[in-house]
RNA sequence: GCACCGGUGGCGAAGUGGCUAACGCGCUGGUCUGCAAAACCAGUAUGCGCGGGUUCGAUCCCCGCCCGGUGCUCCA
């Protein structure tokens, strides 16, 4: 998780550490006679005692009517619909001695239980897949409200399973990746956060290598803007005053940007909108019409597209070492794509080596020399850049 | 079979009842460069799954069909 920059939660909640609490839940749902229990000692949840029972997925329930699917009497419960909240104890399966009983808990009563202990019975989001509104988000509100008397979830998140090459991802469609499955073929962990972020999340994605590849240029798109913003900042020929016409462009798309979020985070119009700044602005470099007085505005959009693609600051050689490092102690060296090894085969201090020899060839138009440590860069994956102010380089 | 979501250029993907259908990548041509790269410019969907309908006007609304995803039994 954190090689694709994605925060640790606070709490990671263990069911098994909170059977108290699930217990408690059931006991309270008992009280009001919503929880019941069958004679195998299982206890169930009575749907009929919630109206609003289906009112997230919009399931019509006739379709789960009494024994429409399902042999009431071998479930001992009152109606086919009723979700088991405790399971009554089956030999070889773990199990708790609590006051309702010995058995363990259903499915649902973890969620709602550990939810409304550490959030308490009212909360803003409640994300999941989009495999989980029914039945699983939906008994958990029809549990949750029915104890606390109050709203369970403000706000439902559910994400779209991905498409993998078009198709869904499974193993017998030998189209299951995982992150260092990819980050071992040589892709980078940016390129694979990017992809993944730039669609927004009610969407179903079509996750390509084409697409990754996509996403690697766009970053290097991306990167390369940054720095030359940070070049042009110091650049003492450049003209003080900003081109006004030029700031109120960028102040109008970094306001559609956060727009863009705003609006059910739409981060696939929000990227548009940095990538509008990125071409207006090196559109005035490149005509000579930008002031130092653009760059702030400019440096605000970066850092607030950054906080939040988080694409910019480039750890992707740390963490494909970390991959290949990984590989090669599980014995999976044979994985590791032949290009990757020879990319960290070469330090950066040889690499400013070779370009600096490179460059004082250049000087004396010995053009041969100097392709010739171009082309050798570029084989171990360096690629130069030669710009007015100097030569830059970067690792592909 | 039923329900819900989706089907937009070569690819990924926004979006809107009427303005040139964003943005990224790719490709072609150009500017720049010793040559490249980067950057920029121009071009690249007379078209938004198919067929009807509503409307002065639909990619966007309605109906049907086709295709894809998810759910509709248990388990998590």
């Amino acid at each position: 998780m954190e090689w694709l920059g994605i925060e640790r939660p606070e709490i990671i909640a263990r069911a098994t550490e909170n059977i108290n609490e699930m217990v408690a839940l059931i006991e309270r749902l008992a009280s009001e006679d919503i929880a019941y229990k069958t004679d195998d000692g299982s206890w169930y949840f009575r749907i009929a005692k919630f109206p609003d029972y289906g009112k997230l997925s919009g399931k019509d329930l006739e379709g789960i009517e009494d024994g429409a699917r399902v042999d009431v009497d071998e479930y001992e419960k009152d109606a086919a619909r009723d979700f088991a909240l405790w399971k009554a104890t089956k030999p070889g399966e773990a199990s708790w001695e609590t006051s309702i009983g010995t058995g363990r808990p259903g499915w649902h009563i973890e969620c709602s239980a550990m939810a409304m202990k550490h959030l308490g019975p009212s909360f803003d989001l409640h994300a999941g897949g989009e495999d989980l509104a029914f039945p699983h988000h939906e008994n958990e509100i029809a549990q949750s409200e029915c104890a606390s008397h109050q709203p369970f979830a403000r706000h439902w998140f559910h994400v779209h399973f991905l498409l993998v090459e078009g198709k869904k991802m499974s193993k017998s469609e030998g189209n299951f990746y995982t992150l260092r499955d990819l980050l071992l073929k040589g892709y980078r962990a940016s390129a694979i956060r990017f992809l993944l972020v730039s669609v927004p999340y009610r969407h179903q994605m079509n996750f390509t290598f084409e697409g990754l590849a996509e996403s690697t240029a766009a970053i290097d798109r991306l990167r390369g803007f940054a720095r030359r913003m940070e070049a042009t900042a110091k650049n003492p020929a450049l003209p003080v005053e900003r081109n006004e016409e030029l700031d109120a462009l960028v102040a109008d798309k970094l306001a559609a940007f956060h727009a863009a979020l705003q609006n059910d985070l739409n981060t696939a119009e929000a990227r548009a909108a940095i990538f509008d700044i990125v071409r207006a602005a090196n559109i005035a470099i490149d005509s000579n019409t930008f002031g130092l007085g653009n760059v702030e505005r400019i440096a605000k959009a970066l850092a607030d597209f950054d906080a939040v693609f988080d694409v910019l600051t480039d750890r992707d050689a740390a963490i494909s070492q970390g991959a290949v490092a990984w590989a090669q102690a599980e014995g999976r060296a044979d994985d590791i794509a032949p290009e990757l090894l020879v990319a960290q085969s070469i330090t950066d201090e040889e690499i400013e080596t070779l370009i600096a020899e490179r460059t004082d060839a250049r000087k004396r138009r010995n053009f041969a020399r100097g392709d010739a440590i171009r082309n050798e860069l570029l084989e171990k994956g360096v690629l130069i850049e030669d710009g007015k102010d100097g030569v830059t380089w970067k690792r592909k």
